[in-house]
DNA sequence: ATTATTTTGTTGCTTATCCCACAAACTACT
DNA sequence: AGTAGTTTGTGGGATAAGCAACAAAATAAT
């Protein structure tokens, strides 16, 4: 290649070094894209992009279109792919689960998706209530506004962002709240179950310690059921989903008297539905 | 009107609204993007572009194309605005704190901006060892790597996204770790202060637990005494400087044996040599 | 109810980014 | 040297984002 130089600008850098360089902007800058960096070092937009998208595998940046923003705090997770999918109806489902707690309540919260919507729904409402929670995100979320939050100890779990452990577990046995909220990744006819044993661990003794216990689920989780057995469905008071259960399930919640609280769909929408040609679903 | 629409309806959101969602997003992602917005509050994408201009607008996130990020290093708000400025002298102090670090040692890390770029170092350095922390983004940043972290319980504090408290301070006392690494917020001849009392406790806890006492501190801090004393300089072994004391300042760290390892400015490279091992894998 | 104002959606078009595969250039090693 | 492996650049088609102007609702005001 012909070694253009530019005004001042240096001739060729090496890999490490244009990384390096990318690292340090982010420290100041919140956010570069590539086509700026890529006139930055004189070198093609692939290139950079090929070094972004290392960067953001190392997980020392976070990637967005056109650029990338420094991961902000340890990145949070976001384990999605899928979640960016389902977030409206975990929404739903969060802020239908929020409109229940009311000021001066006590609570625990575990980790996972769907209670980080719970979360974002109740700092949205500035509930003054107390929280117990092992998740991060969640403590994070709800620490700015008129609640009190209190984080569990434990051992840091990065694929959720949470503490797991006996440490929790002995933490938690401490506490005993008026509500717990938890969600899942298994939920069936049987009951609830987890595939991480940490966590299905955690979320047994928030329902132990709890006086209403609280389930947010997704219609998407109906019938599966994970590795760990968490609770029974006699274990449960309330579940919040998006989509009521099939009669199988239904007949066996309705067997065990739990309450079963629908996020719906569209409340007042009449004209919206025909004039979504593009996007459908949601 | 539209009163009791807070519960489990998010079919359409008032303007003020979604961007209230936005911004809390943005507390937990570094970066949001416009059709993953717009497929969230099923809206144009018209719509959330003119938001994000909005928003960008007052200041309050950082637009981008395709998205939008959160506005600098802010959310760890905290600290305060000399927190970018110094930025590269507390790279340096951590960098250099942490090459003291081995593989299998257990250490106590407090909060503060120092320690997250100190954790930052340890995790770049991606050190083996068992880490017992109050702070958020301590936790964060070192455990997605070989190191084992183990976070304090504690009452979540937003201005530092650490904790504090009494279970805190309990939870410290069940722990005795080979190293402490703390910052401070004032440092004089007369020891180490803190202007917020529960941080301060936290410190002088840990301090009591460690065999190694060391201490990060910038030289912005020197002579400056905050409202509650930590310790006196008898209570320290080690201190993490980006420049050597003034006499007066030296004359007491010398009388008390404090050992000073200075953070020159010269030896740079160290982020390239930093990062060289972890790209042998891209 | 009827305007006025604000907010949102849509259309058409331009531009930028992405992704993939392959070729050119560079580096390291025997 | 020469070869193998890496790193970078180029090209083209697909996709997404930007932009501007106008139309359609929704909301507020009279």
């Amino acid at each position: 290649m012909v070694p253009a130089e530019q005004g001042g600008n240096v001739g060729k850098l090496k890999k490490s070094e244009r990384r390096a360089q990318i690292l340090l902007e982010l420290k100041l800058r919140p956010h570069v894209r590539i086509s700026e960096l890529a006139r930055r070092f004189n070198a093609s937009a692939e290139t950079l992009r090929r070094d972004l998208d290392a960067l953001a595998q190392d997980g020392l940046i976070h990637r967005a279109h056109g650029g990338a923003s420094a991961p902000s705090r340890g990145h949070y997770p976001s384990l999605d792919e899928r979640t960016v999918e389902r977030t409206a109806e975990r929404e739903r489902i969060a802020h239908l689960a929020a409109a229940e707690v009311h000021d001066g309540e006590t609570l625990m919260i575990d980790s996972g998706s769907t209670t980080i919507e719970l979360a974002k729904a109740l700092a949205y409402r500035d509930v003054s209530c107390s929280i117990i929670t092992n998740s991060l995100p969640v403590a994070m979320t709800l620490g700015h506004g008129a609640a009190n939050v209190m984080l569990c100890p434990g051992e840091y779990q990065p694929s959720e962002s949470a503490v797991i452990g006996t440490e929790t577990l002995e933490f938690l046995r401490n506490y005993t709240v008026d509500r717990c909220m938890i969600g899942t990744s298994g939920f069936s006819a049987e009951g609830v179950s987890e595939t991480v044993h940490g966590f299905a661990a955690i979320k047994r003794e928030m329902l132990r310690r709890a006086g209403l216990r609280q389930l947010l689920v997704g219609s998407e989780k109906f019938g599966q059921k994970g590795l760990v057995r968490v609770a029974g469905l006699d274990g449960l008071d309330t579940i919040f989903v998006d989509a009521r259960p099939q009669k199988k399930l239904l007949a066996a919640l309705d067997a065990a008297g739990i309450d079963i609280r629908v996020a719906d769909r569209v409340p007042t929408r009449t004209h919206s539905e025909q004039m979504k040609p593009r996007e459908e679903n949601t």
